[in-house]
DNA sequence: CATGAATGAGAATTCATTCAT
DNA sequence: TATGAATGAATTCTCATTCAT
């Protein structure tokens, strides 16, 4: 998750490495425990500092929450951008496309951004503006990636594609949707590597029944 | 004026009565609040009982919400599995399957079962054999269901099915994925009667081209 | 607890029957967890009456408490004094002694009545009356029994005493304090009769060598 | 004014002395009103800190009063052990008894003891390990130590005892048992300090008739 | 007369947040 | 700057007692 800023070239100040120290303890407990579930004492605890470092860092347990689920979710949505922004060039279409699909499902179906998904759906009546962050940055912006991949296919006579932007939420849903949902549910039973596989790979299978030549 | 009542063939009981009001009033203020969110004494309050008769009818705040959740998804699955059991016989199968998605949709994006849903999933880590409930009795039931219709629709020759049960998956998230994940997201923004069908016939379309003769 | 009404030649009215239910329902409760752990719902259910019955017949918990205690103190204090009252008349008086002192053991350390010390004691600040009461119709009332049998001895010749209200003391803690205090504060551990025989007769043997010619 | 603590050896943090301060208020507060009807509230009231306070040093109610008993139970212990582990050796041995069971008996007998005894033995039911532990350290330990000083004397021709245990439980309740039992149920009686002395010379006589030459 | 419900309060425990040192 | 303590309220659950039916 910090990973990102592995190759940061300025040397953390003190303070900011506290900060990430409890954001880091934040994340974790936030998780596992949900917004109101979770105490401030605990995250100073976690985080082996004050409660008083806590609030010096941030105003009050909304913003901590906020700024937190904000910056997880910008740092889970690149990665899955990514892998979807370009379509390898094997020529050979499906197997290109079962290679987009395994990845970005496996991306998004990582346990850590599983509990954030249930944790901002929960939390979607107190934090509108969270989930509506996760939506835009998640499936829509996934989305949009896709669309735009869809119509150079469409274009380059690879496909048959009237609409990228509905081709798109199809292909996203006909891969990810039986996995993803059956985890949202059943949170003790973590699909496995295959069965994600076949999700894909069927997926894409369908798909190219309805958009290919 | 209670003689229009006299013909009740099982005239409920006071003790019954009270206590399909406090299952009233917690399902409302559970909903609205969540778990955690929601406290007994509001319960109390919007039932317009006294506390003591809420702990009365219910041994702690878990076990309420534990019943009150289970009874409602079991009533909210009826319907579901009504309309996907039966497929109407006009020989016209688009028509059909529009006919079936079109009021499937609309019964599963109802307003309170979406927060139903929001609310399952956002306590899955502290309920989960709740969630897993709504796992069986929604999806997986209509999912069971629609795999049935979809083993005869081949038999007759209507569509080109090898696997049933992934068709079933496949119909049944082309159609709901896309509204459902941005109605799970963006709760204020309640999708129009008008997109909903939209997201039917696209789906149905789709999944006619890939499944259909 | 009861029989000692078992003679008793007038039939019951139905009140006095259900009194004497709630009696015997809330001896139960109030033995096993207290005073204050005790509640008149408990009593209520464990008696098969309602709380409104129980009220019907006694003004409140306390008075409830009192009258239970009260004549449980003084129905248990009748067995000990009639052991005590009379001396047998072997001409053996070691003999005698400790016939009376294993009965008298063998009753005081009934769990029931141990039960009945340990919670009057406890609650001998909140029924400083209760206590009192306990205390006259058993310790004080069996010494001065014992006074009175002592007294006889020593006219007889049989015992050499002085001041047969000292030796009655003497006596009766010779052969109680060890099993009586033990239990006191090990209510796990119940005395075996073999254990309170010998502390009965090992009792009685310092007291003869103490008191005796 | 602090001037005068400042060579304290080990001065007590800020914390350890909050803690103190805490346990000498629950120490009177459970002493007057026992277990149950005790709240953390006055507790904190009365040592004049917050509840979170309170529980930030002690776990829960339970703990608290555990460890507090236990403390006290210990700390109550070792004068009495300190007067009955070594006899004086004044020769005259009705004299050094007589010395022995004053002091003893004076020690068992303070008022905070007394009612320790009635709160551990009320709640013997609730915390039985409270109450094992009260008796070892108390009575049980008391009369080891008694038995070694009898076995001594006998060795030394002093006494005539054949089961110094025995010997040590007879001594004992010879001296208190009257006093004590008294006392544990009429706590508004103190017995005068003559009561007590006439008590302990009265049963150090019986002994001495019982056991000595 | 007896049952379910109501009342009104109190207890244990926890929290977010703010002072004081 | 950071730590322990305080605040003040909230929450779950229970109780003794009283109405109303």
């Amino acid at each position: 998750m910090t990973a990102v800023y592995a190759s940061d070239p300025e040397p953390e100040s003190r303070s900011s490495r506290k900060r990430r120290v409890i954001l880091e303890a934040a994340t974790a407990v936030f998780l596992d425990n949900g917004y109101v579930g979770t105490s401030m004492d605990e995250i100073a605890t976690v985080a082996s500092v004050s409660k008083q470092t806590v609030y010096k860092h941030f105003e009050d347990k909304e913003t901590l929450f906020s700024e937190l689920i904000t910056s997880i979710v910008a740092e889970a949505s690149d990665p899955v951008q990514a892998v979807v922004q370009e379509l390898p060039e094997s020529g050979d279409i499906e197997s290109d496309l079962r290679d987009l699909a395994r990845r970005q499902l496996a991306l998004v179906m990582t346990p850590e951004i599983m509990r954030l998904r249930r944790l901002v759906i929960g939390e979607a009546g107190r934090f509108p503006e969270l989930s509506r962050t996760f939506y835009e940055l998640g499936p829509q912006r996934t989305i949009e990636a896709l669309s735009g991949v869809f119509a150079q296919l469409n274009d380059r006579g690879a496909l048959r594609i009237d609409d990228p932007s509905l081709a798109a939420e199809h292909f996203n849903w006909l891969i990810m949707s039986t996995p993803l949902n059956r985890a949202m549910f059943l949170p003790e039973e973590a699909p496995s590597a295959a069965e994600l596989q076949q999700s894909a790979d069927a997926g894409v299978a369908a798909f190219l029944s309805a958009y290919g030549y």
